[in-house]
DNA sequence: GTTATTGCAAAGAATTTGCATAATC
DNA sequence: GATTATGCAAATTCTTTGCAATAAC
C-alpha cells in the first residue's frame, strides 16, 4: 500500500491564515469564487489561483474538507468534524446533516468488491426551507453560496 | 413545491439508442469521453456535444445516472437500481456497493435544518483490488475507466 | 539571503451552446 | 413537410500552471 503523500504548508502567510479564518467563520460551505470575493475584501489584491493553491493544501494537510458536491463547482468546509451534507435541488445551497447512521468506515473491506474503505461521504438531495416555501427564487438570507447548478442526479 | 420538470427525448435516435445500449452494458461506470470512444465504434461521426447532450437527456428522463463521482468528470450509470458506490483514491475506478444501512429517504425531513430529503448517494473512498496488490499502477483489467483524479477529500 | 509563495495571465480540462444540416415523425 | 436532434466549432466555466516579483524564515 502506498501511503498518500500530505503536503504540510512550509511557510505561514497572511493569504492563507485569511482563507482559513473566513473559511471557519462561515457554515455555508463556499466556491473557491465565493471565498475569493469574501477574502479580497481583507486582501484586495490577492488572486483567485491563490486562493486554488491555498485551498488545495489546506485540504490535503486536512485543515478543511473538499465537499464536490456534485454539480460543477467545488465546495469548501471549514468544519473538519465528520459530518454529511444536504444540497438543495432549487437554488444549490448546502447544509449540514448530523444524524446519519454509522456507515462502514476506515479499514472496512466491501465484502463484493474487495475494496479496502477508508473513508465515506454522504449527500442528500433535497429541498432547503426557503425553497419550500418560495420556489426556485434563492431566498433572502445573508448567504454567500445561493446559485449553483441543480442536480439532475437520482 | 414546484414540480421537477422531466424532459423526455422526444424522438428515438440511433445515437441516443447506442449510447443507452453501450452504457447499459457496462459496469464501468464510464465518463463522457470514456462513453465517446465506445460509442464511436460503432458511429463514427458521432460527436461528443452529441454525447454529452443525450447523457443530460437520459439522466433527466431518469433513465440513467449521474455520478459526479467527485474529482473532476462525471461519470455515467446504466443501472438505475438504488446503489451506492465506492471510488478508487489511487486509480479512479468506481465500483458498486450495495449493502449500505437505510438512511433517510424521499419526504423525509433533516430535523436539523429543515430540508425536506428527495434522495441521498453514498461515495465511498477506498482503495481497489488492484491497486491493493500493485499500488497507483491502474492494474491490467479490460476496463474502459481507468485514471482519473485523486481525491484529495477527507 | 534563500526559497516558498504570490499575483498575473495564459493554458488546460470538462462541458455547454449556436447554427446550418440531416434525420425523425 | 415541420421540427427535433445532430455534427461541428466556438464559447463558457472552473481550475491549474509558468514565471517574475515578493515575502517568510
Amino acid at each position: 500500500m502506498r501511503s498518500l503523500k500530505i503536503t504540510l504548508p512550509q511557510r505561514n502567510t497572511r493569504q492563507r491564515d485569511v482563507i482559513l479564518q473566513e473559511l471557519c467563520r462561515l457554515t455555508s460551505h463556499p466556491t473557491a469564487t465565493d471565498l475569493y470575493d469574501i477574502v479580497r475584501r481583507r486582501l484586495p489584491r490577492i488572486s483567485l489561483g491563490t486562493v486554488y493553491r491555498n485551498l488545495d493544501q489546506l485540504a490535503e494537510a486536512g485543515m478543511i474538507r473538499r465537499l464536490e458536491a456534485g454539480g460543477g463547482q467545488a465546495r469548501f468546509d471549514g468544519n473538519i468534524e465528520p459530518h454529511h451534507h444536504v444540497r438543495c435541488i432549487h437554488c444549490g445551497r448546502v447544509g449540514d446533516v448530523h444524524d446519519v447512521p454509522t456507515l462502514p468506515g476506515a479499514g472496512d473491506v466491501a465484502a463484493a468488491d474487495g475494496y479496502e474503505i477508508i473513508s465515506c461521504r454522504v449527500e442528500f438531495l433535497g429541498v432547503c426551507p426557503e425553497c419550500r416555501e418560495e420556489p426556485a427564487s434563492g431566498g433572502g438570507r445573508d448567504r454567500v453560496d445561493r446559485g449553483g447548478r441543480m442536480s439532475r442526479d437520482g
